[in-house]
RNA sequence: GUCGGCAUAGCUCAAUGGCGGAGCAAUCGGCUGUUAACCGAUAGGCUGCAGGUUCGAGUCCUGCUGCCGACGCCA
């Protein structure tokens, strides 16, 4: 009797009929006839499950009994070809050995389709349904090609903090870090919280970006890239927004905003076409799922195209490029701007809305786009200003149903510029003097960007909430797991 | 945070202001190999919480709580 495990996966693809196996697994069915019982296993290995055969007479009823959706069990048995017609082959089973059982009458998941918002409810379970694996797996190869695309790149891996002393970025509300007493902190004379006396000296928050210390990187060791958990403390609850998410952000010195998107739009596609190549049978199951949950839907609340078509149509297809002040004049044009069909008023000189955004990608252009040269005064204080006095190197990346995917800009290298801009927008110079002082020593051109993970997974998995694409989703009112 | 919607069996959902139901799951039984098996039966409920209107409230009104969706902030 081998000892060895071997997983599903592997099982599937072989083609040793014959030789004995030992599979450990959770019990997704069990279908039981007079003679004969099949259960279905699944380890996490592949979205598929193996159909073991057990003989009802050789087990007899009181080990078949323990068998129920959600129990552990080892089985030991020869591979055989199936007669059935679901599968190649199966085990047929010799040994049974139940690690674990899962009171039926109490197990919540069940051999049927549940909504997203129970799976939710029960986060330390829902990863052993076939769609949260499928995800998980998905996400794994991402964050893997994620490495490998920046590795092969030449880019170096740099870990940024998580704890800062800086609110330098702006990026949203921030999570304080402290280990001052919440219920009698110590004072300063003028009454104000003493964080002199905290564990740092200062106050301290949980990260909102990489960015300012990845450019330290990037100015010494060329091309650099973060890949890490990042924390906003914003109440904001949507399907897009998490209170702690992953964040890729490269920082290259040299490149220009050229350069920019060149990389921004290869290292998606790049991502994409991973997922397509390496986790092709979770994306069929993902899009079959997706295809029967839209037949509830009406026609025109249905996606354009099926997910794995969608993911090639982006790998296929060259991102559309244009300036901001070309999207505002199309947006104006536009048949709902003239009919009043928008809810904002599309104006120079202030943000887009994410309805303006989905004008532009999903009926405009029916494609990723990037826009560029904002108003300075809508972006962020670092980035590079145009000649034209008005606006600055900034890029987004626009996709379907998702919106904003990706934030960069060429960064200002100039330092009386960037000084300018920290002064006009009341940055203390005690929280941000080592940023300006690499333009102070050997400044240099650079760029970079910010990809939100779950986002892509979002994207690359057609799942339509981001707490469902991360497996224990931090959002306001909600730590649960 | 703003606006809107929803809350009924373990899950997904029905029920004109008038006796709370179905499918799935569970339990029991049947079935010669099933594919989220099938067939028959059984059991399962403080209709989210607190008030109010009414002869009568799951249904109407008020408040609270939770969840969902859209928007804002962004990635």
């Amino acid at each position: 009797m081998p000892k060895q495990r071997i997983t599903v996966k592997d099982l599937l693809q072989s083609d040793a009929h014959g030789t004995d196996v030992h599979v450990k697994g959770w019990v997704q069915t069990k279908r039981e006839s007079k003679n004969v019982a099949f259960i279905a296993l699944n380890d996490g290995s592949t979205v598929h499950h193996l159909q073991s055969v057990a003989d009802v007479a050789h087990f007899g009823e009181e080990t078949l009994k323990k068998v129920t959706t959600g129990a552990c069990l080892g089985v030991t048995g020869s591979l055989v070809p199936s007669q059935g017609s679901g599968q190649k082959v199966e085990v047929q089973a010799k040994e049974i050995k139940v690690y674990g059982t899962a009171d039926p009458d109490k197990y919540p998941l069940q051999p049927k389709r549940h909504s997203m918002e129970f799976l939710r409810e029960i986060g330390h379970l829902r990863p052993r349904t076939r769609t949260f694996g499928a995800v998980l797996r998905i996400r794994h190869a991402m964050a893997f090609a994620v490495h490998k695309y920046f590795n092969d790149n030449n880019f170096y891996y740099l870990h940024t903090p998580i704890i800062t002393g800086s609110d330098a970025e702006g990026a949203g509300e921030m999570f304080r870090v402290t280990t001052l007493d919440a219920r009698k902190p110590p004072l300063t004379d003028t009454g104000e919280v003493d964080y002199k006396q905290d564990f740092f000296g200062k106050a301290t928050n949980l990260t909102v970006s990489g960015q300012l210390e990845g450019e330290l990187g990037a100015l010494a060791l060329g091309n650099i890239y973060t890949f890490g958990p990042t924390f906003r403390a914003e109440n904001s609850n949507t399907a897009r927004h998490l209170a702690e998410f992953w964040m890729i952000e490269p920082e290259m010195a040299f490149y220009d905003l050229e350069d920019n998107m060149d990389l921004a739009e290869d290292f998606l596609k790049y991502l994409i076409r991973y997922a397509l190549d390496n986790c092709t049978d979770d994306l069929q199951f993902l899009e079959s799922r997706l295809i029967e949950e839209e037949k509830n839907k009406k026609q025109e609340e249905r996606s354009p195209m099926p997910l794995l078509e969608k993911l090639r149509f982006v790998v296929d297809n060259k991102f559309e490029r244009l300036n901001y002040t070309e999207a505002v004049d199309i947006l104006v044009r536009s048949k709902p701007a003239q009919k009043g069909q928008f809810v904002y008023p599309v104006k120079w000189g202030t943000d887009l809305q994410s309805e303006h955004e989905r004008y532009l990608v999903e009926k405009h252009f029916k494609k990723p786009v990037i826009l560029v040269n904002y108003p300075k005064e809508i972006k962020s204080f670092y980035m590079k200003q145009n000649d034209d006095g008005k606006t600055v190197r900034a890029m987004d990346v626009l996709f379907p149903s998702i919106g904003e995917i990706i934030g960069g800009s060429q960064r200002e290298e100039d330092y009386e510029k960037l000084l300018g801009r920290v002064q006009e927008m009341h940055i203390p110079m005690e929280s941000i003097w080592w940023y300006l002082e690499t333009r102070l020593y050997g400044t240099a051109p650079h760029a970079g960007f910010g990809l939100g993970f779950e986002r892509l997974i979002l994207f690359v998995t057609g799942m339509t909430n981001i707490r469902d694409v991360i497996p224990f989703p931090r959002t306001p009112q909600n730590a649960e797991f």
